[in-house]
DNA sequence: CGGTAGATTGAGCCCAATCAATACCGGTGG
DNA sequence: CCACCGGTATTGATTGGGCTCAATCTACCG
């Protein structure tokens, strides 16, 4: 698995990584420090980073392209949990709980990612505050996310979680509007917790509330409608 | 709100919080600082310990009765994220990111809670390591159980969860068992994501599977059938 | 003995999953 | 440049799980 080629760190990865949601928390000493661990790799779509069990070895920063995080039932279905795009950090609980992966994390677009080893990085963390506070926030933020995420499948219907999407991914920007979706819609689809088919009347539903979609691009006439879709539909 | 009385800390009271996932975590020094600034109070059913958006303050520590997490919908709905019980932390995200609750939290049954300033904790945690470890663990063990939340709904019918709920909570024990639910079915149904009526309906479909449901006795015939049900139904 | 809150049961409905068929798009190779 | 092909997206028909509403039942307390 993972048959992945090692490289240097080029310019514009290194910027993506210094940026990222855990490194751009330190100090320019720590940061050396992370930076000296750092494995970079690249990956093909399908590759798996690692499976449900397996013991923990490694956390990513995603520098290019997608990873999706997911678990199977016991029939094999499986679930998206999270998605993650250029500047998150993936399995940092495993920093912590230095124990087994808790789900299964696989690169959806070719993807380059950052890879660190958790005992070094643990360690690290012991010494150097910022580490530690860097690694706390994170993960404050992603479980926050995470339940986030439950109480929206638990209140929303499909197009209302399609139109938060939406509305949060169109960046302010005046009453008519527009931007491009970074990946796939049956990614979108599972980061939402539907099926595609779903997605799909989800949006041709909200085509009558000024949402029209072009292949990746999605159109927004009237943003504020979109934010009365997410109440009363 | 929360016209709570202030108390003395009571013995039994005082092992709960030390066992506590966040407080045995720690070093006798790091403990006794704690310990120092911790405020205990009692909650009556339905009192309010902050809502979503107030600015942090604090966050707490069950010592007994139960504490649901919740958030609202912008038509009023309310989805439980989260039903924490003695020894649990309810708000720790908030020592690090030290903005705004993001949630709503409710005592559900007569609860008697520690209290801990957050701008005091996140001092403390940044001069001793361990306190900072043991917020991180928390923190991870509050992630995985979230992103399982969210597998779980996504993946498992409601009979399913159920089973699932009762298998943990049965810990071990021989063919035929039984335990007690330490709070009402209609907060066991928020915690799984269902409606009171869903969980009832689950719970006659299970009978069928050697589960017998008494007031708040469970009584179950076969775990292995039940592990079946898991899977299967 | 009423009273009240929680739990159960039934009927109807709605949303989204599923299955199946078709349309679309992006690449590749002639 | 166009024809083809595989993966992706859409659309339709059907099913089913769980929510809602409303009525009954139970248990606990005054």
């Amino acid at each position: 698995m993972a048959v992945n080629r090692i490289l240097k760190l080029n310019s514009r990865d290194r910027e993506t990584l210094v940026n990222s949601t855990l490194l751009s928390q330190l100090s320019v000493g720590t940061l050396a420090q992370m930076l000296e661990i750092t494995a970079i790799a690249s990956y093909e779509p399908r590759d798996v980073l690692f499976r449900e069990g397996e013991p923990a070895e490694n956390f990513y920063c995603v520098l290019s392209g997608y990873v999706r995080l997911y678990k199977l039932s016991k029939e094999g279905r499986e679930a998206d949990i999270e998605v993650y795009g250029p500047g998150d950090i993936i399995g940092a609980s495993a920093v912590f709980t230095q124990d087994r992966y808790f789900a299964n994390a696989q690169v959806s677009e070719r993807a380059t990612l950052a890879r660190f080893d958790i005992h070094k990085v643990a360690d690290l963390a012991a010494e150097e505050a910022d580490l530690a506070s860097a690694l706390i926030g994170i993960l404050s933020q992603h479980l926050q996310t995470a339940l986030e995420c439950s109480a929206n499948d638990r209140l929303h219907t499909a197009p209302q979680r399609v139109a938060h999407y939406i509305l949060q991914n169109c960046d302010g920007g005046g009453s008519n509007t527009s931007f491009r979706l970074p990946y796939q819609k049956s990614l979108l689809a599972g980061k939402l917790g539907l099926a595609p088919e779903a997605l799909s009347r989800a949006f041709s539903m909200l085509r009558e509330f000024g949402v029209s979609v072009r292949g990746r691009i999605i159109q927004i006439e009237d943003v504020d409608a979109l934010r009365n879709v997410c109440a009363d539909r």
